[in-house]
DNA sequence: TTCCATAATTAGAATTATTATAGAATAATA
DNA sequence: TATTATTCTATAATAATTCTAATTATGGAA
């Protein structure tokens, strides 16, 4: 809680109840969500929350570099509390998004074919290796 | 236009004369549209053309493998009838999407991980050579 | 050619993610 | 306390995409 706090003030993020709580449930939930996730998540503990806020909110974290915006899924963006630099991959039978952990020769440039980079997003699509498994068991 | 019908046919695609001409703006204009850009030139031709068509359309080359698909804008999906794999910029300035020569390490890998992968968009976002130099002009 | 089945196209409605707006609530300041 | 700025909320607006049902075009059999 102090934590978290801590965390928006480094960002210049004025802590507010509601943005308190978006983090916390964006440390809790390792996984890479969208607004609706977020959204039913706080309805537990903030019943008027309001889907607006949860965009404003997240908008204001992306812009101060407290998350990273995810464009792997067509319908909807994605957000990522893990800023360190990662790939993802989407599983087409599953759904999930899941970091990959691949050696990114680009990940520390700073342009490339004399285009300046601020943001690099690595994505695959395929099959993850539980429903790899999970198909190969079912034979 | 022989040529169109025949890539059509290659891929199991009844060359039809909306399908035709959706092919041909796409091996025009070599950039990465979008389907109000399509739309846009289609009008031209075929005035009672539908959006609704251009979608279908769409849908059925990226299925036969005649385009890409990028999610690299957030609004909208972009078109690529350039196949070969390759990544993208996303100039934050002019808004341009342009190719990138870059050696990915993982263009020819069937797995990551443990996880299968059957497509890869890499994605650079930033300020394109042109910007830059023009920023630098105006000094 | 004519008829029929099927596929393709169209117009418009529906859906859905996101943004804009304006007022209410809250917090900060003096 | 009174004033001011910030944040939050509800709702409306926007825009991309999909759905639906009716219409049109197409290819093959009779
Ligand atoms: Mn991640
Ligand atoms: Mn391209
Ligand atoms: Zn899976
Ligand atoms: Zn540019």
């Amino acid at each position: 809680m102090e934590e978290l706090i801590k965390i928006l003030q480094s960002k210049n993020i004025q802590p507010s109840h509601q943005r308190i709580k978006i983090l916390e449930i964006l440390e809790k939930n390792k996984g890479h969500m969208n607004v609706n996730m977020i959204y039913d998540e706080l309805l537990k503990e903030i019943p008027t929350i309001s889907k607006t806020t949860v965009y404003n909110t997240l908008s204001t974290f992306a812009e101060k570099g407290l998350v990273h915006c995810l464009t792997i899924t067509p319908e909807e963006m994605r957000y990522d509390y893990d800023t360190k630099p990662h790939h993802h991959l989407l599983c087409t039978q599953c759904g999930r998004i899941i970091d990959v952990d691949v050696r990114c020769a680009y990940a520390d440039a700073m342009e490339i074919d004399g285009h300046s980079i601020e943001e690099i997003q690595g994505y695959f699509k395929g099959t993850c290796k539980e429903c790899l498994s999970r198909d190969k068991a079912k034979h």
